[in-house]
DNA sequence: TACTTCGGCGCC
DNA sequence: AAAGGGCGCCGAAGTA
């Protein structure tokens, strides 16, 4: 059963000041509106797009079954052999076959998930990887989508504010925040088939940058963290890059010339974590495994590793997280860098973190900053989330509330038709846009700031627009006055 | 047949 | 001391 923050007897949603109750209040409406409104489907799109992927399936499921561990598979299982089933196919490679699994799940089982079964580096399971994920997307996508679309071609998601534990939204039947977006084939093959409500409207995304960063910041007012989202230069660039400078620091590289890849691993495998409450010996493992997934190179073609290795890091460290970390290793490598990272780097937003544990546990609940209650039962990582993630959504979701109070006033056709967390999607008729998108923008990063006085870092915004005619797939930066 | 649990995977 | 926050949906397998 899916579990509602009410289950738990002493949770509730509630907010606990009036303005935090009319924030829910005229949230709900305006979501209503967004859900009434709908996101449009084109119809013939996503019918080409189902045969296209059952194409894909079956070629790749026609290579696999002249693979000698798909006939193994066949002898240990007979007519009962199902290519859906993980299990079985553990039971194969790792019962059968004698590969070792790369992890467990859970409950002790091996682990069937994508990176741990493409880390055997077996062609069989490449293949078998790439149909299982297409399969994936063509259940919950192609084909929920179609039973959810009218046949006007109008899906309506339900977004809803009364269920989520952080005061975060969610959204259901069909789940539109986790539409295909990070893999560059599946993305733009779902994304296709999403369009503005008709052809003479632009389909428009409006993204808050890096919120979650800049409301931890009203939270903690680390004064290190708060100039890396605020010093400019003449040019009004940003003058630090967090991700480029732990970078540097966890690849003993320079961060003048920085390849991009290795700070986006910096940046979702260690700084992000680490904001979520990870550790040095996860990080350091997901660092590693990052650098031998994407054969990271340094600017002078060396390979990462081995670059690590000339500066006297030999190798990742022991698995067990029980061992204490050996020098020369890049875990204990990681375990200096987290030290420092909380210990120097942010030691504010770090003492932040020790208060504000502490304070729950005497109070037995907290308050955010959009003036909600969080009571109940947490552990010590739910705390320090929390009071982030609700009011980073919050900023959306006041935004979203003046937005659409504006669509009415000015009575325009202009339609709000989802919204994902930190960014609003719209349908924006051709001869509307040059009023609207300056109109979203005051708001999100003006107004918002100045009725939020605890916002202490500048709020942006990037805005993203399909061509006429185009697709949530086709959207492309714009600069907005 | 209907339901639950688990592992897995899509997103912020 | 513990060790990645928040969601929804899918299919397989087990249970009622």
């Amino acid at each position: 059963m899916r579990r509602f923050a009410s289950d738990w007897g002493d949770l509730m949603i509630r907010p606990a000041t009036p303005a935090a109750y009319q924030l829910l209040h005229h949230g709900v409406l305006a979501l209503a509106a967004i859900e009434h409104n709908g996101i449009r489907i084109n119809l013939n799109t996503i019918n080409k797009r189902r045969e296209d992927i059952k194409e894909k399936i079956r070629d790749i499921e026609e290579r696999l079954r002249g693979s000698k561990i798909f006939k193994e598979w066949q002898r240990s299982f007979g007519s009962k052999m199902n290519i859906n089933s993980r299990a079985q196919l553990a039971h194969v490679l790792f019962n059968k076959l004698g590969y070792e699994a790369a992890n467990k799940t859970a409950k002790g089982l091996p682990s069937t998930e994508a990176e741990d079964l493409e880390r055997l580096g077996i062609g069989f399971v490449t293949g078998y990887i790439k149909q299982a994920k297409l399969k994936k997307v063509l259940s919950t996508y192609i084909e929920d989508w179609t039973v959810e679309t009218g046949a006007d071609g109008i899906m309506h998601p339900s977004f809803n504010l009364h269920l989520t534990e952080t005061y975060r939204s969610q959204c259901e039947d069909p789940n539109l925040q986790n539409v295909p977006i990070r893999d560059a084939y599946i993305g733009p093959l779902i994304r296709s088939c999403v369009e503005a409500h008709d052809e003479n409207s632009y389909f428009t995304e409006l993204d808050f940058s890096g919120v979650e960063v800049k409301v931890s910041c009203a939270n903690h007012k680390d004064p290190t963290m708060m100039r890396y989202l605020t010093e400019r230069n003449a040019q009004g660039q940003l003058v630090g890059d967090m991700h480029k400078d732990m970078a540097a620091q966890i690849f003993m590289l320079p961060k003048e010339t920085m390849p991009k890849e290795i700070r986006q691993t910096a940046k979702n495998k260690f700084v992000f974590p680490s904001f979520y409450g990870s550790y040095y010996h996860t990080m350091a493992i997901d660092l590693w495994n990052d650098c031998v997934k994407y054969k990271h190179k340094t600017t002078d073609g060396v390979d990462l590793i081995e670059h690590l290795k000339s500066k006297g890091i030999r190798e990742l460290g022991s698995k067990d997280k029980d061992v204490k970390p050996v020098k020369g290793t890049f875990i204990y490598h990681l375990q200096q860098i987290e030290q420092d990272y909380w210990g120097r780097r942010f030691a504010t937003y770090d003492r932040w973190k020790k208060r504000i544990w502490e304070q729950y546990l005497r109070d037995g609940g907290i308050s955010t900053l959009t003036g909600f209650c969080i009571h109940g039962v947490f552990r010590r990582n739910q705390i320090i989330n929390t009071g982030t993630q609700g009011p980073a959504f919050h900023c959306n979701l006041q935004s979203i509330i003046w937005i659409q109070e504006e669509i009415r006033k000015r009575k325009m056709k202009t339609k709000l038709v989802g919204q994902v967390h930190d960014s609003i999607l719209a349908s924006v008729p051709k001869n509307e846009f040059d009023d609207f998108a300056p109109m979203a923008k005051k708001i999100m990063t003006k107004r918002l700031c100045e009725t939020w006085t605890w916002i202490n870092v500048p709020m942006e915004i990037e805005v993203d627009r399909a061509p006429l005619g185009g697709s949530w797939a086709d959207k492309k930066k714009i600069e907005v006055a």
